[in-house]
DNA sequence: TTATTTGCAAACTCTTTGCAAGCAA
DNA sequence: TTGCTTGCAAAGAGTTTGCAAATAA
């Protein structure tokens, strides 16, 4: 019963109260990226005793100790996933509002280039598409 | 005395008050990329009648008619500007907020191929690199 | 004239915070 | 035990809105 973020904060040393324990298993379950009202209402089901504001402490911690990534799809609220190894980025269906990851290495690559002809080292980016499903075809699925 | 963005909304036929031309010219005026408080800071000094409530209709309206682009670069408030020919993206300095613009017709290219890969056709996307200043080299200054 | 627009203040959404009570280590 | 964490309710930021007065066309 111990989720991955669970196990993630111990090995930093946080102190893992029932509260923290419950909303990191909501958070270490999704595999959408949910808003702070999300996490709160799959968490009260596991804990009624859970409060919105905790919810949004303990957001904050573990985003502070890098175990969650926030992101902002524009919406006016932000969205939480779990950090993963691998580094993706966003494409936002915008008739359904579903998030898919992808990872692309030359747009990485040409991203870091730009920055550095600017003047710049590249420190972080946001990348996200937004499109509109196409009439099916052969295409990987997946 | 007619802005750039209040000419364009006469062509798309909506009525100017004095108000509405102020804020076209605060906006066609500004090369940064300002939040609403800061169109208001702008607007009061050419008109003290203005109100904020205005400021946020205005900005929507020119919005909604495609005078005007919103974007949200992370930091809670949105910002805007004048809808331009060129598409652009954005670099963040992080440590001073100053945004730089930028145009790289590869990374595009990439974006949209890689949304078709997804099945999706890409229809906006949004990409903002965060850098931070590198030590002056030969680079190409601007 | 008349449908729109404005200013004001109140409302709204999302998020943060002060404080006394509760709890993990 | 004791300092960190919680729930509650109130406060904050940014933005929107109802309403009566003002105004562009």
């Amino acid at each position: 019963m111990t989720s991955r973020i669970e196990l993630k904060c111990r090995e930093k040393g946080l102190k893992m109260t029932e509260q923290r324990r419950t909303i990191a298993a909501v958070l270490s379950d999704s595999t959408d990226h949910p808003d702070a009202a999300a996490v709160y209402r799959r968490a009260i089901v596991l804990d009624p005793r859970i409060s919105m504001a905790t919810v949004y402490r303990t957001i904050r911690l573990f985003e502070d100790c890098g175990v969650l990534e926030k992101h902002d799809f524009g919406d006016g609220r932000s969205r939480y996933e779990e950090t993963s190894e691998e580094h993706h980025d966003h494409l936002i269906d915008i008739s359904t509002g579903t998030v898919i990851e992808f990872q692309n290495d030359e747009i990485e690559r040409i991203q870091r280039e730009v920055a550095r002809q600017l003047g710049y080292e590249l420190v972080d980016h946001r990348l996200e598409l937004y499109g509109s499903r196409l009439p099916q075809e052969n295409e990987d699925s997946g």
